[in-house]
DNA sequence: TTTTAGCACTCATTAAATTAGAGTGCTAAT
DNA sequence: ATTAGCACTCTAATTTAATGAGTGCTAAAA
């Protein structure tokens, strides 16, 4: 009723009449992959009118800016806005929790794998359940606890430097030194470095401060500044990674979809996807929020103008570590990936911590 | 001479104009990736003789296999046995050793990385040179002696377990125990192991060897063979993989390769590169000489007729153990490809040496 | 005032027809 | 043994025509 006395068609400017149209659109252009028409809605669709006045609400919604034509005599698809319109009232809506059948695939990953292993596996997973491309971002190794720091030798004059994580992530380097330790001196290096890094967040384990422990070890012990300085300048390397590994799954359901038959627009798209700096940053542009999409021109990348991610954020002990998600075109199932991405991340956090705990 | 009588035809069915013919035709196809006509050959290449002629020799060039005729009117192509022939008798010849121009580059990367850094550089190296599609298997953990072994507490219940071989590479596992153990017998464990199993050849270290190791030190120390259990079982998964790991690079250039304009082969081919096991085992397959080629139906895939592989072993301390090649189309730069895999597999081997020394 | 039937018009897609040209194989001359 | 000449073949590109889905507008109906 308040649409209908002009001053406030602004505030209300789709009834539930447009609304139900281009819900039907988008629906019908997600299974079919091209442009639909009047008279295929009010057949496949109840919609009680007839295709006249759907063509005139269908010119309506075209004008808001939620569909598009891509030429005169043609149906309608769905522009980035009518997605983003559609995600944000018609499909979070009716997401319903995660089943608990799941609990069955917790059981099978149970205790058998490394972390890597359980987050390749989980976006593989991701993959086939969504046919769409995945992606998951290791554990960032700043929201981590250092749980174990030790340096050993191996023989002839190398240390093995062992980091491991409360995420469960080990990390290791091997350094060639000079100078042989004797077992005492390693001793009080370990016994020094776990004192003085163990159980801190990662965060909080600046450069200062490492300089600072550095400076101390040195003052305490008599070995060369050299050694020392090779262990830390190692121990900072892994602490402030440039790029947060990104696992990929999937990689030839693109294929799948007919939007990239064109073979250059593909070409595109797989460059993109085999370049780690820019998973990286893409990924971890994401904000922390439990589930967040993003649609079209919305990912910012000129190559990906037609492709859509939904991006959900996991957690270990509360701290929000890591992202997943999956990549696909514009025109995707939202209801059922954002289903997945829900699933398979809440899973993701759960087996990780399992498997580091 | 010998060729005109009769009698030896079958011994040299291929003479000196058929020979440049054939590898007339081969050059430009690879070139083009398109039929190959007479008058083309006439023009391009100074055979000194007519079309006519040539077309004459194509004609028995088809008759003996080696090239064929997609249809009655069109040009010649190469076939697998015209490839294999041009591969064994043209290109290897005018292979040169690799110019010292390397050195360079095997500065670069000196001793900054880890052998898993190492390995996929490398890859990506290769495919940028070749512009195909690189495949490198990791160095194989039954070549490998066994540098060191050590198992460290976590805190609660858990061990890690370290093992780092000769080659540089370094696996670690998680376990989680019932019990804990003390420190006397975690050094009592660690000295054991170090002493049974340190230095050998993992080859050596059989399923029956590690049994009878574990139930000696199950005798010495009073420990639940539960926990011996658990440890012997991980550092038996780590000695028998299933599948050596393999890296790709440059999965993308296959799009730039005309016979991959037809979608449905294309998906086949990223299909099979997205599966682990099957790279794993087409490498796998490759013999332990300097450099293998497969041309065309010989490796065996299904999906995989039109294209060729090209693999060279990588040596370490003089030992097999791994591969790094190329996949590509049948219609492959060869000369190019087995300089650039001769060169880079060299370079590897260095480069890991170096960084596991 | 809103909805709907009717109709002329548009435009992409598909199929069919045509053309162009590269290349062959054969024959007869060199 | 080689080559010029020529008829023939077949693909790929181009043109043309046909199809049909879909629209926007108008005027009548609700």
């Amino acid at each position: 009723m308040s649409a209908k006395n002009g001053v406030k068609i602004m505030v209300e400017e789709i009834d539930a009449r447009k609304k139900k149209i281009l819900q039907a659109v988008i629906q019908e252009h997600i299974i079919s992959a091209s442009p639909i028409g009047s008279r295929t809605l009010a057949k496949k669709y109840n919609l009680d009118v007839s295709p006249a006045t759907i063509r005139n609400e269908m010119a309506d919604l075209e004008e808001l800016g939620y569909l598009e034509q891509p030429h005169t005599s043609a149906g309608r698809i769905p522009s980035d806005k009518g997605y983003r319109f559609y995600v944000d009232t018609i499909v979070k809506k009716n997401i319903n929790p995660a089943p608990s059948s799941i609990q069955k695939i917790e059981h099978i990953y149970d205790d058998m794998k490394s972390v890597q292993d359980i987050i390749s596996g989980m976006g593989k997973m991701l993959s086939n359940m969504t046919h769409y491309t995945s992606l998951v971002s290791e554990p960032k190794i700043q929201e981590s606890r250092l749980r174990k720091v030790q340096i050993m030798e191996l023989e002839d004059n190398s240390l093995l430097i062992i980091l491991v994580t409360d995420t469960g992530m080990v990390n290791n380097k091997i350094v060639k030194v000079q100078e042989k330790l004797s077992n005492k001196k390693l001793a009080y290096i370990n016994k020094f470095l776990s004192d003085k890094l163990e159980n801190k967040f990662l965060s909080s384990l600046t450069a200062e401060y490492l300089t600072r422990v550095e400076k101390e070890l040195l003052s305490r012990i008599d070995i060369s500044a050299e050694i020392i300085k090779q262990i830390y300048s190692e121990i900072e390397d892994v602490f402030e990674p440039e790029d947060v590994k990104v696992y990929l799954g999937g990689t030839s359901y693109i294929l799948e979809q007919p939007e990239f038959n064109d073979i250059e627009r593909l070409k595109k798209v797989l460059k993109l996807l085999e370049q780690e700096d820019i998973l990286s940053s893409l990924i971890s542009d994401f904000s922390d929020s439990d589930l967040e999409i993003r649609i079209g021109q919305e990912n910012g990348i000129e190559d990906m103008q037609n492709c859509s991610l939904v991006v959900a954020t996991y957690y270990l002990a509360n701290r929000a570590v890591g992202k997943i998600g999956v990549i696909g075109p514009t025109r995707m199932e939202y209801s059922k990936v954002i289903l997945s991405v829900d699933i398979i991340s809440d899973l993701l956090g759960k087996l990780i911590s399992k498997a580091s705990r």
